[in-house]
RNA sequence: GCGGAAAUAGCUCAGUUGGUAGAGCACAACCUUGCCAAGGUUGGGGGCGCGAGUUCGAGUCUCGUUUUCCGCUCCA
């Protein structure tokens, strides 16, 4: 079975048992848009409390907020993104390539550059030692006229997109008979605005409303609350502030299934930490990011570090945690040092002091960032692709989630072996014992084989199944996911045997013992 | 957004040259069995993605549209 029929029946098995469903499917969906089933919540919020916890409790100098998804307008200035999130667009008809219009424009500026450098060197060559290049460049004809040229371009295209004129932007690319690279026509479409933040009204609709945007990135929750968080709860540098919500983004293309969505749940820390000291930290929290997802035990190899050569406005150093999906190794996380960048912006276009008064050193300063930041839903897939297993037993086979016990969506069934003779009644017993501290199910249709199975392929740990034994000496089996092996146990034993397997103990220990 | 392919019960699919929807699995009830799925009986369920058109008559032909998949493109 190659990678990709593996994801398409992902896919088909996350809709056939309640994890994953395309959203308003009887409306024929909505691109890109997906809805958490039944089980899928559970496994989301299993995820989510591993993070969590992971960080907040774990971590004593992280604290957690919980910031809305709007926010003032001009917070999205002060990050940058509403400028670099509003790219002009425009389609070549024949190559079927699209570029941003500025850059076409750019490039063709950039070329008239060379044609000058071009005339210089024709006429150093031509005179020699006794060349004076400020002076030629400053009378020769031609090259008065390409400058000309090429200024009046440049601002016209200041000019189109100061004032966001596309009209203007396709008129000077048809006015320079900009070609396309590819197929060298200039067969172009019009020029298309793609902002990738989602627009919304807030107050009355009319004049008085004022636009507002769904958060693109929740970190900018983070930073406007810096001095809230660090002044009441006393936080001392360093520390962190860690949020898991929804993010919005408007992609031209989202696709592979939950890997991109327009709607997604990110989870991240923005740990605040002394200038000079970012490298440090950044090592420090690659290292602690890592191991948090090793050691849910899918195997080292499936997770490989990313370095960005290219780094966004923001950063001075970044990382990505790519795990190998069935597409092939792809990003989870991310790992910015996103230096002073946010917290000096915001100071700016709010005028506020944001600043840190350091007890130690007796000094006032913006602080640096290290954000680790994770997609709560590529972590859903990562989970799910990587236990998805299809498994041939002797003249049989069976699908198999082997999602670690402390995300499985359901710890335990308890399945009577047959529904008479009151061993349902023992099974439900049993079930109002458990269900204080686990989410687990009761399950009596169909033949005990079929049950197995069917727990099999939603992840579900353990199957304790009653029969006429129990009655006489109240002791039930107990059948291992992975191994299908059963053991006999006293039933006063299930609580604890359940509670080592799917509590988030054991991989809290892994993950701070090794730190 | 461009190009190609597809869309029929919850799922996988069949539906002859246009004639008024079927199978298996799943589901429900009952019976039977009882430790690794698919025993028996009975039953519920779709009008063929959506909208027009051609026709006496359209899952079956034409056009449009939506969604999905693949490729391109894009991607903090």
């Amino acid at each position: 079975m190659t990678q990709e029929e593996l994801f398409k029946k992902l896919i088909a098995h996350c809709k056939e048992y309640g994890f994953i469903f395309p959203s308003s499917e009887i409306y024929d969906g909505l691109s890109a848009v997906y809805d958490y089933g039944q089980l899928g919540v559970e496994l989301k919020n299993n995820i989510k409390r591993y993070w969590w916890e992971a960080m907040v409790r774990l971590g004593e100098n992280i604290v957690g907020i919980d910031a809305a998804i709007f926010m003032h307008p001009r917070v999205w200035e002060a990050s940058g993104h509403v400028g670099a999130f509003n790219d002009p667009l425009i389609d070549n008809k024949d190559s079927k390539k699209r570029y941003r219009a500025d850059v076409l424009i750019e490039d063709w500026i950039a070329k008239q550059d060379e044609k000058i450098d071009k005339e210089v060197a024709k006429a150093r060559k031509r005179f020699g030692d006794s060349f004076d290049e400020p002076l030629f460049r400053q009378t020769n004809g031609r090259i008065l006229e390409i400058t000309e040229k090429r200024d009046r371009a440049n601002a016209r295209m200041v000019a189109a997109l100061t004032e966001g004129n596309l009209v203007a932007l396709k008129e000077l690319i048809e006015d320079l008979e900009i070609a396309c690279p590819i197929s060298g026509t200039k067969n172009w479409t019009d020029v298309r605005q793609f902002n990738l933040m989602f627009e919304t009204k807030i107050g009355s609709v009319g004049d008085n409303a004022s636009t507002v945007y769904l958060r693109p990135e929740t970190a900018q929750g983070i930073f406007v609350n810096f001095l809230n968080v660090q002044k009441s709860g006393r936080m001392k540098i360093p520390f962190g502030i860690a949020q898991i919500g929804k993010a919005f983004r408007n992609e031209i293309v989202a696709r592979q299934f939950i890997f991109r969505m327009r709607e997604f749940e990110q989870m991240e820390m923005q740990f605040f930490v002394r200038p000079g000291e970012e490298m440090k930290w950044f090592d420090y929290w690659k290292n602690f990011r890592m191991r948090w997802h090793r050691t849910l035990g899918f195997g080292d190899n499936m997770y490989r570090f990313h370095d960005h050569e290219k780094l966004a406005h923001y950063a001075n150093a970044a990382t990505d945690i790519e795990f190998n999906f069935p597409f092939g190794f792809k990003e989870v996380e991310g790992i910015h040092s996103r230096t002073d960048f946010d917290l000096s912006n915001h100071a700016k276009f709010s005028g506020r002091k944001i600043q840190y008064f350091d007890p130690e050193t007796g000094e006032s300063y913006t602080p640096y960032v290290i954000e680790t930041s994770i997609g709560v839903d590529r972590m859903v897939l990562q989970v799910l692709s990587a236990s998805y297993h299809e498994e041939q037993l002797d003249n049989d086979s069976r699908t198999v989630l082997r999602i670690p016990a402390p995300l499985a969506p359901v710890k335990a069934a308890i399945l009577p072996l047959v529904k008479k003779d009151g061993l349902p009644e023992m099974a439900r017993r049993i079930i109002d014992d458990l269900k204080f501290d686990f989410n687990v199910a009761y399950d009596e249709k169909d033949s005990i084989g079929k049950r197995y199975r069917r727990n099999d392929a939603i992840g579900t740990p353990f199957c304790i199944t009653v029969d006429h034994r129990s009655l006489d000496d109240g002791t039930v089996t107990i059948r291992h996911r992975d191994t299908m092996e059963q053991q006999r146990v006293p039933t006063d034993r299930l609580h604890a045997i359940v509670e080592k397997e799917t509590g988030f103990r054991k991989l809290f220990k892994d993950i701070v013992t090794e730190a």
